[in-house]
DNA sequence: ATGTTGGCTAGAAGCCGACAA
DNA sequence: TTGTCGGCTTCTAGCCAACAT
């Protein structure tokens, strides 16, 4: 057997070279991913990066020493997105440059709006979860009809048997053929040959996803989702897990003292730890006064590639990690879930995570002329009511305070650790 | 079809409960890879280990910060070393604790001498490189005469054919079956049933070798070395290359200031980065004069999983990284060779990577009161000669100045960055 | 001594409709 | 509408010695 040129696969550094087809890469990652657009602000968490970290390596970290100077949160401009995918296995995942900044425009800010209106799913779409059938050498691929009525290329049904050779590629842009028929007592579409090599070659098994789409330009191509029990078991082999965290908490930290730009690899299915989210959402998300015994909805994903809302209720508020990130809102969030079903849910979540079932009084009064809210059981009482009432209020400052005809006006918000010089800044350009 | 329990392979996380063979890991790593014994002294050389880093990742990284505070090598005690291999391609890594240390004691020293003695290869052992007839799917494995006479166990030549089912266990402890049968024309070894399995359960192709031991324990183990060509091809996918890079540096440098143990990753087949390196065997290096024109050998693995020596000529002497590692003795050896065929070898070496064809003149003087080192061209002429005169004087000590008596002597010795305090120490511990 | 090839065969892969949920 | 199965066919994996180097 020859060998492939390079490792395992055909091309393994070919999702590197190309870039990666959006809308592919979006269908695949799941429809509650979103990326802030590039030239947007985000909000930074290096304790849910971490989170991420150690979820990928499978392991809690003994020892991270405190990075006293990195604050819980950094406000960041995102400077360029790009996609990948793994080559060996598909898994999508996604390149970030942040730079942290103390002020920001409001062009900028509107840009993070932007971001959470888009849903990126693709409209020409479907996924099916792979059957024992589907997967068994016995047999080949049943196509789901609707799919295929709507997805693949009309057959020409004065055949007998009506019958084409179809070709779509996937995130690498490796072609792949199938034979689609349509047979059977009753009739059904069916993959047949081709079917076999593709799912030994992308290892798929029963209970994983295969998508079909067709993008803008009406392309056909073909992704994976894989069932969560696989991880991707990276026991790294290159640098430990200690150094990789005290390597993104040393990155955030530099980038921090710097303001200058750094580098993360976001990985939306490895866990669900959103951990750059879009400043518009932040502060939105800011508004909701969280209590002990809210109701709230939150999205997930189904076994079956849709989205649903579970019912929950908070039952408790208090940083996850006391000594290393005090007053972090990192999944500050305890919360119990309606149903106790299987396909577990998490126990903490962020603010911005949920869906608030409010009473309509809570929601929008006119920043700084609301009253001011009472003190929460469980929250942080200090100086940090400040900056979150300043948070708060920053979405809506623009139009507030009529500086629409403005657009050029700056003006600093802060990353935490240098509250105090930002806080003295904005009044002053307020003022101005 | 069935899904493995987690993930691709059947016990991905095996190999990490269990503990490897080290007969079996020694004969993956290859003749010249040798682990410094634990309890050892060791030097630390961070840029060979960003350097391995590098190779793994495949990536040059753009941007690391400066480390001021951290020395370019670290003298370590070696706490923990435990053997690895992973579970999807079998590469062998190993994991170590280091502690940078200010003083050590003799017993230490001369664990760490020990360390250059033992050749951990063992003795029965057979390697063969794989030819397009093995690893096609038209038959099975031509086993060398020797090898199946020296590790297999013996056939019973009255049987027509002579056959026996054997077993092999491989680093992770999966058992491995195959028919070996010794038929033909002219009669020879085959292994036939069972071997296709292992030819693409381990991706296996022309160009790899297998290898059989027997170990200490006569039990009969396989092994797999890949051809150079199959880099594992990490994109990672988890953190930056940079913030790797920064994760190393600053995961030393943390260890450092504080005489805490780090751990690393040693990888010895992803690159020829031997970044930690015996202190006895750097001490001995240390003294090597080098000039310009010296000549000197060098080994290597053949294909054929032997060694042999290569003669080549120092045309060079330099930093490799004048910015951020100034002074540093990690391959600051440019040299050239004798032989210019294929299988490239390396441009740049380190001072131990070496043996020197040297005039007798020129080893072993008595330290201190040997005639000073002329200048040479291209080195540092700065106060390092002082630190390298000591450094070269170290493993002396203790018998030049009658030290054996007295095994609990303390004695400290220095990391670059603390010199100057170190070497008063070390007069007034002589003084005493 | 051992790599490659053609011939042969057993068994797996894979196409089909029947049947059932 | 679609998952699984028994029946049947096709093709590849894989055993063998011949032949070549």
């Amino acid at each position: 057997m020859k060998a492939p040129p390079n490792g395992f696969l055909a091309n393994p550094a070919e999702g590197e070279r190309k870039s990666i087809n959006s809308e592919l890469w979006h269908a695949c990652a799941g429809p509650l991913v979103s990326l802030p657009p590039v030239g947007s602000l985000v909000v930074y968490f290096p304790q849910g990066h971490s989170e991420q970290v150690a979820a990928s390596m499978q392991k809690e970290t003994d020892f991270v020493p405190s990075y006293p100077n990195l604050p819980s949160k950094l406000i960041c401009m995102l400077h360029n997105v790009t996609l990948h995918a793994d080559p060996e296995t598909d898994e999508v995942y996604a390149q970030m440059t942040l730079q942290p900044v103390n002020k920001y425009d409001r062009e900028a800010l509107l840009a993070s709006d932007m971001g959470l209106k888009q849903s990126r799913q693709p409209a020409e779409f479907f996924c099916k979860t792979l059957t024992a059938s589907d997967t068994s050498t016995h047999g080949g691929f049943s196509v789901p009809r609707r799919a295929a009525e709507k997805i693949f290329p009309p057959l020409d049904f004065s055949m007998q048997p009506p019958a084409q050779e179809l070709q779509a590629r996937d995130l690498h842009e490796n072609p792949w053929t199938f034979r689609h028929i349509y047979r059977g007592q009753p009739k059904r579409h069916l993959l047949t040959t081709g079917w076999s090599v593709f799912v030994s070659n992308k290892r798929l098994f029963a209970g994983d996803s295969v998508l079909f789409i067709r993008d803008e330009k009406s392309q056909f191509l073909l992704g994976i989702r894989r069932a969560n029990r696989q991880q991707p078991a990276l026991s790294s082999s290159v640098i430990s897990s200690d150094s990789m965290h005290i390597g993104i908490l040393a990155a955030a930290a530099h980038a921090a003292a710097n303001n200058s730009p750094f580098t993360i690899f976001y990985n939306p299915r490895a866990s669900p730890s959103e951990f750059v989210v879009p400043l518009a959402k932040y502060n939105k998300a800011m508004y909701t006064q969280v209590s002990l015994g809210m109701r709230f909805r939150m999205m997930f994903e189904t076994e079956e590639c849709g989205v649903r809302r579970y019912m929950g209720t908070i039952t408790g508020i208090s940083d996850l990690d006391p000594v290393r990130w005090k007053n972090s809102q990192w999944r500050n969030l305890q919360v119990g879930w309606d149903e106790s079903t299987a396909g577990e849910r998490p126990t903490r979540v962020s603010i911005w995570d949920i869906e608030p079932v409010v009473t309509p009084f809570y929601i929008c009064p006119p920043p700084f002329f609301r009253p001011r809210f009472p003190k929460q059981p469980g929250m942080p009482d200090n100086d940090n009511d400040v900056e979150n009432a300043f948070k708060r209020a920053m979405p809506w400052l623009g139009d507030d305070f009529g500086m629409k005809d403005s657009p050029n006006s700056i003006f600093p918000v802060c990353s935490c650790s240098i509250w105090t010089l930002s806080f003295n800044g904005f009044f002053e350009s307020i003022a101005q």
